[in-house]
DNA sequence: TTTTTACGGAAAATAATTATTGAATAGTTT
DNA sequence: AAACTATTCAATAATTATTTTCCGTAAAAA
């Protein structure tokens, strides 16, 4: 793990910091998908000279080495995901909060866009919002 | 078309002005998914008194209304369709051009994320990016 | 260790979007 | 038609996420 994206930031030139390092095991040990307002909010009490441009700059370079994906949900800030198979993910209306939908096979569906339209399709990102359970229970009271 | 704005306006409470029947004439005759600045610059020539806000405020209102739906096409500024059937699109990445996608049915696939998140689906948005039939033959040449 | 090079972080810059505001206009009542 | 009221227009200013700049400093190479 530690050993991973250490050699990876080290073979693409990049230097290994305390920085990087708490940044991407922040995100990997979470299943949150904060935007980075949020990274940085929980870094600053372990590193409290942590700064957004150190965070923004980070995520892109993350983002370049393939060890996170950047979503973009709809929202007027793009949350990051250190989970690299790309899945569906789904926000909830209510509380915001924003989940992984796992266990579901798009492959059928990309072939049908991709034969349809005759690009050659690259990748896709599949963004449902609703009602969580939890707050289609609150709801009711 | 012109009496179904003008009466949903007015249903609504808005006033029908020029500068709206402008804006959504303008987007319902293009295939383009124009952000607010191509549509700005489409309508300044005709109606010179016509700023950036206004087409901000008209397209929130025409949203409300449920005349154009608003895409969030992973670009940094929002894309707007007069089209409301809820559908795919597909963004080149060569030219920019982001076009629909059309007879595809989502049904099931909706189905199957509502019934494996438990979530209350109300809506979601299909975003692929890929290489358009026109950019891969400039590829090859 | 020394040298080289990239990095971190504060602050300023940028860009999309939203809010505010005063003048203009439409709608209504008299 | 005049007076009154409420709404809209569109410029300006404000806001917010993100990016860039710049320079002392830390990490990697020699």
């Amino acid at each position: 793990m530690e050993i991973c994206i250490t050699s990876l930031l080290r073979d693409k030139g990049f230097k290994v910091t305390p920085q990087r390092l708490a940044i991407y095991n922040m995100l990997a040990s979470t299943r949150s998908h904060p935007n980075a307002e949020m990274i940085f909010n929980e870094l600053q009490a372990m590193y409290p000279t942590m700064s957004l441009a150190t965070v923004y700059k980070t995520m892109e370079i993350l983002r370049e080495i393939g060890l996170v994906q950047v979503l973009n949900a709809g929202e007027d800030s793009f949350r990051y995901d250190a989970v690299m198979t790309n899945h569906p993910h789904v926000r909830c209306t209510e509380c915001g909060q924003v989940e992984d939908v796992h266990d579901i096979n798009i492959d059928a569906f990309v072939d049908e866009v991709s034969q349809g339209t005759k690009y050659q399709i690259m990748g896709q990102q599949f963004y449902f919002h609703g009602v969580c359970p939890t707050c289609q229970h609150k709801k009711i009271n």
